[in-house]
RNA sequence: GUGAGUGUAGCUCAGUGGCAGAGCACAGGGUUGUGGCCCCUGUGGCCGAGGGUUCAAUCCCCUCCACUCACCCCA
């Protein structure tokens, strides 16, 4: 029989890099319900078509990366690969815009892309997204750029860099897409062949192409082509960013690969290293809503990377920080007799809030001793009905005794250091 | 989907067309029921899978699979 493995993009995570990732979560989670958002957990199946509207037919994660399938009834599921529309979704079947004209969530979990695996990038990978509906006051675009960042620093990530842009509304971006293809067609010649084809496909995403740099480099910018109003609320943006007291770079180049963006867009990176590093992105995403069939409502969200992050942190993070020293008891049985004994005491020391590894086992006590010493623990106790039990402090190489009958004695010693 | 690299012990990796190796880990002993340091010993392998060349293949050739990295794209 073949040997079981997990499936291809698929990680078990333990250890270091586990506490990490629940760190990521954990912190980005507090900092976001800290500043009132509101907690929501998703489903990670939908049908279909609720990211073929979300996401749009148009992206690459539509067209190629979804993982799809049929259930017993014959309709057609998918695992999600990003929080948004499943999000929208569920905020339009409960009404949530009716209650509420102003509301903001936040949520974490898993998301599903059927990519080629690579470094940053896994086929089940965890987001913590959050999403802030009704309003397209500029203040909101600003709010949720801190928090990405305050998310970052809580979790003493080094250096990286904010970078943003505006894309625009439908008025100022067609008009500017036909100039960009104007240009585009008279420099063809100096473009590789991908960005040939994104001349017809998607024109804005040139930008993010690394070997047309140079060609790219006079072609007309989004960013000075905005209408009044988009022009304004960017810059309301950076004001209020200024605010905040957040710094951001200007970076025109930032265009999202999914269809629903508009006006802001934003992408936090390290310092150093490329495309697959992004850490966190987000943006606005005005005419969503209505696009899933909803009444026209302004939104904005970010997605934080939480195996980025957290794999940012091991670089920053030379050793593991392991604080202060925790008291920690293993309860050792000798024998066969000593089991009930050791059965008794631990429900005592359980009971009583003191945490305890019950060692058991047809190994000699040498090897006992040396199993619980590799892991760390600083006692050992020796279990007995025999009216007294054994209290060994590896560190110091001593030894108490104290009554079978109670466990009092036990906590003193270890709590008293 | 495209390209490159790597698959040998639980882990990290050497190695050779002719008996399969080290370090770490694990187990036992030295110390007859007291850990760490040291020493000795032991367990552990379809050398990724299938086919081909050869007297003989873990090694050379082909195919497949998996992993890693990069492209594409994205968090």
């Amino acid at each position: 029989m073949a040997k079981l493995s997990a499936i291809r993009g698929f990680h078990d995570s333990t250890g270091d890099i586990l506490e990490r990732i629940e760190r990521v979560e954990a912190v980005a989670r507090k900092t976001l319900e800290f500043a009132c958002y509101e907690p929501i957990r998703l489903p990670i199946v939908e049908h279909s078509e609720v990211f073929l509207r979300g996401v749009g037919h148009s992206s690459d994660i539509v067209q190629k990366e979804m993982y799809t399938f049929e259930d017993a009834s014959g309709r057609s599921l998918t695992l999600r690969p990003e929080g948004t529309a499943g999000f929208i979704r569920a905020y339009l079947e409960h009404g949530l815009y009716k209650e509420r004209p102003v509301c903001k969530y936040c949520y974490s979990g898993p998301m599903f892309r059927h990519e080629r695996p690579q470094k940053g990038r896994l086929r089940q990978f965890h987001q913590v997204g959050a999403e802030a509906m009704g309003v397209s006051d500029p203040c909101l675009d600003a709010e949720l750029i801190t928090l990405a960042d305050r998310t970052l620093r809580s979790l003493g990530l080094g250096e990286f860099e904010i970078h943003l842009n505006s894309i625009g509304c439908e008025a100022c971006r067609e008009p500017f897409k036909q100039d960009l293809v104007a240009f585009l067609q008279k420099n063809c010649t100096m473009l590789c062949e991908d960005c040939r084809q994104r001349i017809v496909l998607n024109p804005l995403r040139v930008f993010d192409c690394k070997v047309c740099k140079e060609a790219i480099e006079k072609a007309p910018v989004m960013l000075e082509h905005l209408c009044q109003e988009c022009l304004e609320h960017f810059q309301a943006v950076k004001a209020c960013l200024s605010a905040f007291g957040v710094d951001v770079n200007i970076n025109p180049r930032i265009v999202r690969g999914l269809d629903y963006y508009n006006r802001t867009t934003f992408e936090i990176y390290p310092e150093e290293g490329g495309a697959q590093s992004v850490l966190v992105a987000g943006g606005r995403y005005d005419g969503l809503v209505e696009t899933m069939g909803g009444p026209p409502t302004a939104g904005i969200g970010f997605a934080l990377g939480v195996e980025r992050v957290a794999e940012r942190l091991q670089q920053k993070e030379k050793k593991p920080d392991l604080g202060v020293e925790k008291p920690s008891l293993a309860v050792i049985a000798l024998g066969e007799q000593e089991k009930p004994a050791l059965c008794r005491v631990l429900t005592k020391l359980w009971d009583a809030g003191t945490s305890a590894m019950p060692v058991w086992g047809p190994q000699g006590l040498k090897a006992k001793l040396r199993f619980v010493d590799k892991r760390g623990f600083r006692y050992a106790l020796f279990p007995s009905d025999a009216g007294r039990m054994i209290l060994k402090d590896m560190q110091a190489g001593s030894q108490s005794e104290g009554p079978s009958a109670e466990t009092g004695w036990i906590m003193a010693h270890i709590h008293t250091l």
